[in-house]
DNA sequence: CTGAAAGCGCTAACAG
DNA sequence: CTGTTAGCGCTTTCAG
């Protein structure tokens, strides 16, 4: 292995200077530094990661908690972590996975000293991970929003604005009766942030129209159809339909087309998604584009702003857009009201 | 943060004691263990992950570069993951994440010791990256099985002995004219590993068996219907299909079912994914399981027997299973004929 | 503008 | 069975 030693005798300067030339935190003249970087390239060195952190008190590495549970959407999981790795690479970290199969791993990691920082997906909305957190030494995130005291920074989606923006685009359709087909029941069982804020969103932007919504729990398989029998059977005067849940869609899309509540003509669904998961249902579908990515890169550039020594930002929910297609072409995207606070 | 020097002195013991009763190294009393541990405890202490790798020149991480490319399927490469993460944490081994929108992450994670040995999908057929990990200290292990000269360990499904395993069961059905549904065109075009594999499988059974078998790329996505469509166009006497594209699955299944060529009472279809897919189609699908996270496991346990200084394994495939669905339950499972070579 | 040297926290000889 | 100590490779004072 080549450690900073031998780059050092190499360009014929010290220790010292070689990791100055790297760190960037003092002044070299040209001709050192030349000397220096080329001495890096020839040997092709690299510092060693376990030396720095032990020297630097800093890792260079954000540790990222994933959901492997059952009922999560996948497709969402794998955009936010790719705007996580991305992002953060940006910054100039990597990214250690962690999972909640595994829940004492972030305080391994925390406590070993492996990471700078934690990522936490998959809040509930009263997490028991939340304290844990808090007594740890690094700065942590969550990609979520818990109900109560907000004791750390959160990044999410704004859920329970896009529960009030489908209700707005379903009653502008003519509907009067409101089902949200939701996320599987293990998941709202153990009150996933995300689904309890839409529902309330939903709920309440129903109750403020004066219109009767009701919420579903769905699995994320072919047993959609049958939920969509159910709730219409229950009562067959609901005709607008809010979908959220990625592998039910198609399932839905299918049944609510078979029994004429769906069509171009007549769109009875607002689907809360990822815009590619939109897109491959067979026909038109309005939707609302769950921005999973882009919460993911939020999330890095706010925790690698908190390494940094940036002031925790506390809330920052990113706004929804709901896009209107009657053919595969867009049509109309609309951005809620700027009327009403989030 | 808590050193083990102040465990030590906790204890009433040597730095080098409390080391050795961390890593059983040597044999300790059970009275200093029992004291040390008991330090450990009310201090609650974490070694330094830097200063142990440092030390130790080992880091108890393993990368794993994921595909984060245009075409893969999302269920599959979480489940992979899934058996990675969760095998790795009962060795010892946590994983770095490093992305194939970084390809030069491994190297960096290697050449600066993050990583005690890496892991890498996705694998093309002729993949470039594998000339650099030769050059690599770390041991390496492929998910995934390249062409040509195996010059590191390789762990996969048997993709090739699926194909024929799927031709098998289409012709015991009766069907003559066979066509595998397979990949996005991206994913084809890169020769990604399973895929060239599949249909080399696929087609050489059609070839033994002298019927005619064609190979379609196939979006994910609703267009997957005109893809049917085109293949049945174009020879309208194709009755079997083996399609093996999670997110095309859905579409494909429901077309073939709508035109007739797919019914419990005469099975056209074999798809080749994850089990929990292959059920959340709207009706019983012959199916052969992708066993993503043993696949994801398996890789796991080699590699860490190789950083142990286990014997590279050379190459280790899964074999398929066919599971034979007329309802939702399942009526029979088939293996392979152990009667022809691998 | 550059060097020398003191650690960072741990492991693993070496020495009892 | 336990303690002493020399590093592991790097960062960062302190001293020129």
């Amino acid at each position: 292995m080549v450690t900073i030693a031998d780059v050092a005798e190499e360009a014929g300067v010290s220790i010292s200077t070689v990791s100055y030339v790297m760190s960037g935190k003092r002044t070299i003249s040209p001709t050192t530094r030349q000397r220096v970087e080329r001495a890096i390239a020839t040997l092709g060195f690299s510092p060693h990661a376990g030396a720095r952190s032990l020297a630097s008190r800093s890792t260079n590495v954000i540790g990222l908690q994933i959901p492997l549970r059952s009922g999560v959407d996948v497709h969402v999981v794998m955009e936010v972590v790719t705007g996580v790795v991305a992002q953060a690479r940006t910054h100039g970290y990597d990214i250690l996975l962690l999972t909640s199969d595994d829940p004492r791993g972030m305080e391994r990691a925390a406590k070993g000293s492996m990471v700078d920082a934690l990522l936490v997906m998959d809040i509930e909305s009263d997490d028991p991970r939340i304290g844990v957190l808090t007594h740890l030494e690094q700065p942590t995130v969550l990609i979520g929003l818990p109900e109560g005291r907000r004791t750390m920074p959160c990044v999410d989606f704004d859920f329970e604005e896009a529960g009030w923006l489908a209700v707005d685009r379903l009653l502008a359709q003519g509907h009067r009766r409101l089902a949200l087909i939701g996320s599987p029941a293990e998941v709202l069982a153990r009150h996933t942030s995300y689904a309890d804020r839409l529902a309330r969103g939903f709920l309440a932007a129903c109750a403020a129209a004066n219109v009767v919504g009701s919420v579903h729990a769905c699995p994320s398989s072919a047993d959609a159809t049958a939920v969509v029998d159910e709730v219409v059977a229950a009562d067959p005067s609901v005709t607008g339909f809010l979908v959220h849940n990625e592998s039910a869609l198609p399932h839905v899309f299918a049944r609510l087309v078979e029994t004429g509540k769906h069509s171009s003509a007549k769109p009875g669904i607002v689907a809360l998604c990822p815009e590619d998961v939109a897109l491959s249902v067979p026909g038109p579908v309005d939707s609302i584009a769950v921005p999973a990515e882009a919460i993911g890169s939020a999330a890095a550039d706010v925790i690698c702003d908190m390494i940094a020594g940036g002031t925790p930002p506390g809330v920052r929910l990113i706004a929804p857009t709901l896009t209107v297609r009657t053919s595969t072409d867009v049509v109309a995207t609309k951005h809620p009201s700027t009327t009403r606070a989030t």
